[in-house]
RNA sequence: GGCCCGUUGGUCAAGCGGCUAAGACGCAGCCCUCUCAAGGCUGAAUCAUGGGUUCGAUUCCCGUACGGGUCACCA
């Protein structure tokens, strides 16, 4: 019995390397061109960890012309869920991150170096396990599990490193011949890697992100093909992305310590090791103590919490580029209308230690990004979203969508434009006075402040409707007129006048306005009053005045 | 516990042997102003710690503390 025999012996059907190697050519690329890759695993929703690997990998791709592609990490059957694939599928498309190539649908793919899912990939990676074994470098390994608890016990027992290396490798070393003799008894096995590492020896890396790490060598002869004869994500990983093409591996950095294995693995396999870019997590202050955002535990871990919100996708993604280059916010600021693939994103100006979540600038970023939105954008967006979390919103959008333009549009568009609006479940609030039905249903709270004199408030009223709105004045005539109304009644005309000499008067033409706003609108905060009474015409304001009259 | 990595204001951070230690969010105050949201200005607030090296350390080296990651037939 050689190796040659036993390899046979356990994988008979499987192709020679040689076949992938030339159905899965070199990538014809311009120089420089960087090829990544996201390579989640279905096991739940897509994770905002996960997004922002996803958007760093491809700014890093499209920066320089290469590829960025979606590989489903599906080699652990027990813990993927229904709808994971379509999940993160959806979740890219969302934030316009559709990949160059990989899966598409749960089941679709485009590109060349598929398939783009591992669980298909089964015969790849046993040709590539096939000539390890062929090589000397692979073995079939017995154990059981009652054996590798016991190994392991002892281990401790004994405080030395756990783990299937030297000498309590305990198959390792069994001859050819005895190891096929158990393969043809039947005796269940798995597949090893033959680590020819020293513990006792350093290997240096340079990782893109965190720099220079040494790291001791890998001696553990870990699993390659498992007993379903799927790999393990290690093993799957130097195979694919060495057939895939992938010049630069980013991904998070609870890989880190892999390192040495991957090295060493493309080392055997002959293959060139890629570039390596460790991500730093997204953290989260937990009583004082830093740790990764949890599925289980933090709501806002999940993208689709973001969604909910009403947080637009594109404000997400500048928050995510904000954390991952600083330099990014200078950037923006300077070019307020490009595109974020012209940015000139650097791997290596990543931070090397986790950020912690940070929602209220995530908000402050996002209220950026929706203020240089159209109003016919506002009103698009915010409609979609209440289409699906908020269908009384939808309604008030939906029964006069040139009306709903209007309130949008209310200073909007010029060089300051209004900054209300942080995510479309604020819509609501900001809008809904503007709207009779909402306005009339709601018990209103008329608190005029200064003013409080029920006469007094009638009588600015009556005489602002009928001898001073005209639905045709300039704004400037406009507020003169209201200035005048207070000048009138007894009220300072300029608050400056006021607060020289607060006694001389009862209030000023804040104060009037103020009279006017929360007859009108039924709040004291409001934006511009003057475009506020444009849109709302003279009529419903003469209603809404009578209405306030009442009560 | 072993092996790695990290630590600049409340948060994100620039910095790369000599600076009054940028900027942003948040906070406070002022200005503007018919009220808000903005915008403008001002302010409070930071180099974890102890040793070295150096004429000089936030920056380089070592230790300590704290935080994080990893040690599966999971990824």
């Amino acid at each position: 019995m050689n190796y040659k025999e036993l390899a046979d012996l356990i994988f008979p059907d499987a192709k020679d390397i040689e076949y992938y190697e030339n159905k899965y050519p070199k990538r014809n690329l311009k120089e420089g061109a960087v090829v990544t890759r996201f390579a989640p695993s279905p096991t739940g929703f897509m994770h905002i960890g996960g997004l922002y690997q996803a958007l760093v990998a491809r700014t890093v791709a499209k920066k320089t012309d290469g590829v960025f592609f979606l590989r489903v990490e599906d080699t652990d059957q027990k813990r993927e869920i229904e709808n994971g694939v379509t999940d993160i599928v959806n979740s890219l498309k969302d934030f316009n991150m559709a990949p160059d190539e990989g899966m598409i649908t749960d089941t679709e793919e485009i590109g060349e170096y598929g398939p783009y899912k591992q669980s298909l990939r089964k015969d790849i990676y046993q040709a590539y396990a096939k000539y390890m074994l062929e090589q000397g470098k692979a073995y079939p390994c017995f154990a059981t599990q009652e054996e590798l608890d016991e190994m392991r016990a002892k281990q401790e027992a004994a405080k030395v490193r756990t783990g299937y290396y030297g000498v309590w490798a305990k198959y390792r070393n069994l001859s050819l011949d005895e190891m096929a003799e158990k393969i043809k008894a039947g005796v269940p096995y798995i597949v090893r890697f033959k680590s020819q590492g020293r513990e006792d020896r350093k290997i240096k890396h340079k990782d893109v992100i965190k720099g220079n790490v040494d790291f001791p060598e890998n001696d553990q002869d870990i699993v390659i093909i498992k007993a379903d004869g799927l790999p393990t994500y290690h093993f799957a990983h130097a195979v694919d992305d060495h057939l895939m093409g992938t010049t630069h591996v980013i991904r998070s950095d609870e890989w880190l310590s892999s390192v040495p294995l991957h090295l060493q693995l493309f080392q055997e396999l002959g293959f060139k090791a890629p570039k390596y870019a460790h991500i730093s997590p997204i953290m989260k202050n937990d009583n004082g103590n830093k740790r990764k955002l949890s599925k289980r535990k933090d709501p806002e871990a999940a993208v689709s919490y973001y969604e909910e919100l009403g947080i637009p996708s594109a404000a997400v993604k500048e928050y995510l580029l904000n954390i991952a280059n600083s330099t990014f916010e200078n950037w923006r600021r300077q070019n307020p209308d490009k595109a974020i693939e012209e940015f000139d994103f650097q791997l290596n100006k990543m931070s090397v230690s986790g950020a912690l979540f940070d929602m209220v600038k995530l908000l402050d970023v996002s209220k950026i990004v929706i203020s240089k939105y159209t109003a016919e954008e506002v009103y698009k967006y915010s409609l979609a979203w209440a289409k699906r979390h908020d269908s009384e919103l939808a309604e008030m959008l939906e029964s006069n969508k040139d009306y709903s333009l209007k309130i949008f549009g209310i200073e909007r568009g010029n060089k300051k434009p209004r900054k209300d609006i942080a995510k479309w479940s604020d819509v609501k609030e900001t809008i809904e006075y503007m709207y009779d039905d909402k306005f009339e249903e709601k018990e209103q709270n008329y608190e005029y402040q200064t003013i409080s004199d029920k006469e007094k408030i009638n009588e600015i009223l009556n005489t602002y409707i009928a001898e001073y709105y005209d639905e045709d004045d300039e704004k400037q005539v406009w507020f003169d007129k209201i200035k005048d109304l207070a000048g009138r009644l007894g009220y300072a005309k300029e608050v400056k006048e006021y607060k020289e000499n607060p006694e001389a008067f009862p209030g000023h033409v804040g104060d009037v306005s103020t009279v006017l706003r929360v007859a009108l609108t039924g709040r004291t905060n409001t934006p511009d009053m003057y475009e506020i009474m444009k849109i709302i015409g003279k009529d419903r304001i003469k209603r809404r005045f009578e209405l306030a009259k009442t009560k």
